[in-house]
RNA sequence: GGGCUUGUAGAUCAGGGGUAGAUCGUUACGUUCGCAACGUAAAGGCCGCGGGUUCGAAUCCCGCCAAGUCCA
């Protein structure tokens, strides 16, 4: 399969060969004539090991030297993209460089921002959680390296040959030696693309892969290839995408035991120290035992019960027993698991993840409680914001957005939230335990799965808490997957877009001039219909603003010589607006005068330049790592989610409110220009990114105020035209997302011409005046509430009252009481009972607008849920209890002597049986 | 975005159609030089909110709100 793609004149010219790795079958090529094997795993350990393949470089010169090699090679530089893939709506984090360009710039929409480009990205991948600090290799975040050329048939920069060239320059350039270098053929299919790509193998060990995307499932008009059973077609633009582990090649070029060692020797050896560890690190054993397990870990996929096959192979190398092994290794492994989550973490704050049940911050959450688990198992005293703080430091605090105190704020948050959550849950399980307990039997897997999925219990922990209750658990091996196939039921399904139909159609249009930008205040426009079909109009240009940002789409009318149609919908198909219209056709050719609904426009405008000025406020009030989550501008009222770590305070919802209508009168203009991406980009940050990434190489900026977005709404001319702006709440989403909600310009004036109508008819309903209502309202509740406890303290007094006015007769021997008392149902039970409880029966009915009645029964023999029923239907109602207390109701209140009768009948009856 | 769990006294929780409970804490009194401990008593509840079913709902059903949790 694509054998042909691998025929690289390059390769033929440096004299490399193809060969056929005996062990695997796969295709690689070398310099070395004498080598049989691929060079990769399984079919080669690691023999880097003590033995480095480059010459010794730190982190940051192992990236320094990669940056500046592709720079001098031609590549512009480019800063890292945020962890957080907030650009992208199908990923939460950034899982490669060439994420930080799809979909636009690799699907041919979107110009790259520099071409041929070089990166250094950080990227996270939580898919082999288990194997960190086990395998010696795995890592949550790891930066990849990479250099990206972007060719199509205007312009080709460089293909296969020039890429591999480049490999082998740049492990020259640090040391490396091509001749110990083999390049495995490796074909690479995802996302729908398809390419040959390249492993780099050096040392046992893959440090690169080049790929070479030029296959993708859309038919291009070129002669398609199958692959895998599946058609591929070149695509028009195809794509060198590199990734270069930086902490491989770190790792390579120390020979270190393990990735941890290399990557991060002072955080290794601090948390080491904190754990009472110490004394390993100058172990040779330790050395030896970590550099074998790394080496066989190295061949083989440890999930799961591996770990044992692995473990016994390290046993029996180094004749030592599996139980002791086993003691000496675990842990280490949790303290390098412990070093790479909280620079993972560091990370994932640094860059403004906040943690939080849903999304990418629960991803942030599920890393800080693995870790927390592992300290608190290792007996870690010191706090986790501690390490999170130094791991901050170690990449250089100028490299995140947010300020390291109020990551260590959120940390300390979190920590608490998980520490009650433990304890919630231990009490849940201790009560299950004792329960299982009592009843002789296993606590049953489903309850694990409960604890486990609805109250975040670990298993582990549940096993230790209710061991000690003396329970047994029972609890799989394989209880994480059995909850992943639990959860992987449920598909996804297709999206639908109703306007693929129209593509080829709208494709063939001209672009429609867009003169709501030229002429934001106008409402009036002249236009010709260039296209219609169904009930879409498409013209040269237009004043409706399509749907998009938040901003909903404007509506009006269409005027032309001879119909007139509604516009209730405009919507943006690439640099083509359509328009929904209906109460008419218009046709191809038709002059027609358009009229924007202009009220309705205008109050969106306000609403969206208030957006920006309380998105602003709110960072003044609440610091710099407030983000924008989500918005969506309406007429009446507009809402703004923002990203803030704990709830927001009336005091500050306040100072927002002030500070934004602040702006609003210091009337400041609004400045909005159309810049360079890359430019603007360097200029703003990516901050500018609030309301998402808008695609294109030139961008809307919007100004206003000290607020600069990325915007391609509408806006008021300046702040003074919005006029007020009231926040009508605030809303807590879910964990880490605060949603203001807020009224501007007369949608304001009538919200709070609302609010006070309500306080008004309040006012008057208690006929006090307007600011005595709180004192008035709370006077009110607790008289309410006293005079509640003193009507129970007189009925408590009636019934003893009535107890003592009663003279219970004999029936059959047995006390028997049938009277009318006109009290409420509640008394009438407890006199009842104060009889039953001595083995009388008591039979009361009490009116009010309805009958209700009491039967309680201390005897045997008088069912007192039976009896009660066919009383009740005497009274036009039903009934019904247990055999000693019963109760019941219905309208008939004339019936009453009568039921009261039939009762006292049906009781005599009962006891003369 | 989806699944699941939970909202009852200040706290922790029972009760799951028929008179709202326990433990801790609080207060008062007793014992004490005082404190702790102990004894006795009391106070403290829109049973999250709104609908519905029912003679009757804390309890069942629906919706909302809030908290928690697992997953994408």
């Amino acid at each position: 399969m694509l054998e042909e793609e691998y025929q690289l004149k390059y390769f033929t010219d440096q004299g490399l060969t193809r060969k056929i790795c005996k062990k695997c079958g796969a295709a690689f090529w070398t310099r070395n004539p004498d080598l049989e094997v691929c060079g990769d795993a399984p079919c080669e350990t690691y023999n880097f090991i003590g033995n480095p393949v480059f010459r010794q470089h730190s982190v940051d010169e192992m990236r320094e030297a990669f940056l500046s090699f592709f720079e001098r090679n031609g590549h512009t530089r480019l800063e890292r993209y945020p962890v957080a893939a907030r650009w992208r709506d199908d990923i939460y984090l950034t899982i490669a460089s060439i994420a930080d360009f799809q979909p636009w710039v690799t699907g041919g929409i979107v110009p790259p921002p520099a071409n041929p480009l070089t990166i250094s990205q950080p990227c996270i991948r939580l898919n082999d959680l288990d194997s960190v600090g086990r395998s010696g290799r795995h890592l949550t975040l790891f930066e990849m390296m990479a250099h990206h050329a972007f060719n199509s048939d205007i312009e080709e920069v460089y293909w296969k040959d020039r890429t591999v060239e480049l490999c082998d320059q740049f492990i020259a350039s640090i040391g490396g030696d091509i001749h110990a270098v083999t390049y495995k053929e490796h074909p690479w299919i995802g996302g729908g693309n398809a390419g040959p790509s390249l492993e780099v193998l050096i040392g046992g060990l893959e440090v690169a892969t080049l790929v070479f995307m030029n296959f993708g499932k859309r038919k291009t008009g070129k002669p398609g290839v199958d692959i895998d059973g599946v058609t591929y077609y070149p695509m028009d633009n195809w794509i060198v995408d590199t990734g270069y582990g930086l902490e491989r090649f770190v790792w390579a070029s120390r020979g270190s035991p393990t990735i941890y060692d290399a990557v991060f020797p002072e955080m290794v050896s601090g948390v080491m120290e904190s754990a009472g560890l110490e004394h390993f690190l100058d172990d040779p054993e330790y050395t030896k035992i970590l550099s074998l397990n790394a080496r066989f870990a190295g061949v083989m996929d440890i999930s799961g019960t591996n770990l044992y096959q692995l473990r016994k192979k390290v046993a029996t190398a180094i004749d030592v027993p599996l139980e002791k092994l086993d003691r000496m290794i675990t842990p280490i492994e949790k303290v390098y698991a412990i070093v790479d989550h909280t620079r993972c973490l560091a990370y994932m704050l640094g860059d403004c993840i906040i943690p939080s049940n849903v999304r990418e911050g629960y991803l942030a959450r599920l890393v800080l409680r693995r870790t927390l688990r592992m300290m608190n198992e290792l007996g870690i005293k010191e706090p986790i914001s501690d390490l999170i703080e130094q791991q901050m430091k170690i990449v250089g605090t100028g490299n995140f957005e947010q300020d390291i105190l109020i990551v260590r704020e959120i940390v300390e948050r979190e920590v608490e939230k998980y520490n009650a959550t433990l304890s919630r849950g231990t009490r849940i399980v201790e009560k299950i335990a004792r329960n299982y307990k009592k009843k002789r039997e296993r606590v049953p897997l489903k309850e694990i799965i409960t604890l486990y999925d609805s109250h975040g219990i670990p298993p582990e922990i549940i096993k230790d808490v209710a061991g000690a209750e003396g329970a047994v658990v029972e609890l799989p091996d394989n209880f994480y997957s059995l909850i992943a196939d639990m959860h992987s039921e449920s598909g996804g399904e297709e999206s639908f877009d109703p306007f693929d139909r129209y593509q080829d159609r709208i494709a063939a249009l001209p672009a429609t001039r867009k003169l709501y930008y030229e002429q934001p205040c106008d409402m009036e426009f002249d236009a010709m219909v260039i296209d219609s079909f169904d009930d879409h109009v498409v013209m040269d240009q237009t004043l409706f603003y399509p749907e998009g940002g938040g901003q909903p789409a404007d509506i009006g009318m269409l005027m032309a010589p001879e119909s007139m149609v509604r516009v209730d919908d405009v919507r943006k198909i690439g640099d083509v607006i359509l328009h929904h219209v209906t109460g008419g056709v218009l046709r191809r050719g038709d002059r027609v005068k358009g009229m924007v609904d202009e009220e309705r426009r205008w109050s969106l405008m306000r609403h969206h330049t208030a957006t920006h000025l309380l998105l602003h406020a709110s960072k003044e009030v609440l610091g710099a790592h407030v983000h924008q989550a989500g918005a969506q501008k309406g007429e009446e009222s507009s809402r703004l989610d923002i990203r803030h770590y704990k709830h927001i305070t009336p005091d500050e919802l306040r100072r927002i409110e002030i500070a934004a209508n602040r702006m609003v009168m210091s009337d400041q203009p609004v400045d909005i220009r159309i810049e360079d991406r890359t430019k603007a980009e360097q200029a703003h940050g990516f901050v500018l990114y609030q309301g998402g990434v808008p695609p294109g190489r030139d961008i809307r900026v919007v100004q206003v105020a000290g607020d600069v977005e990325a915007c391609a709404g509408t806006h008021c001319r300046s702040t003074g035209d919005i006029g007020l702006i009231k926040i009508i709440r605030v809303e807590h989403i879910q964990d880490g997302i605060e949603r203001l909600e807020f009224a501007a310009g007369m949608a304001a004036i009538e919200y709070v011409q609302k609010l006070e109508k309500l306080v008004a008819v309040s006012a008057d309903v208690l006929s006090v005046q307007q600011e005595n209502l709180p004192s008035s309202v709370a006077r009110f509740f607790s008289e309410w509430k006293d005079q509640k406890k003193e009507i129970e303290r007189l009925s408590k007094k009636i019934v003893e009252l009535e107890i003592g006015n009663i003279r219970p007769e004999t029936v059959a021997g047995f006390p028997v009481i049938v009277r009318r008392i006109d009290l409420p149902p509640k008394d009438l039970a407890s006199i009842a009972s104060r009889f039953s409880d001595e083995g009388g029966v008591a039979l009361f009915a009490g009116v009010s607008d309805r009958v209700h009645v009491v039967l309680m029964s201390g005897n045997e023999k008088v069912n007192a849920g039976e009896i009660i029923g066919r009383i009740c239907i005497l009274l036009g109602g039903k009934g019904g209890g247990s055999r000693t207390m019963a109760q019941g109701g219905g309208p008939g209140t004339e019936q009453v002597d009568l039921a009261l009768k039939v009762g006292r009948e049906q009781i005599s009856a009962a006891l003369n049986d």
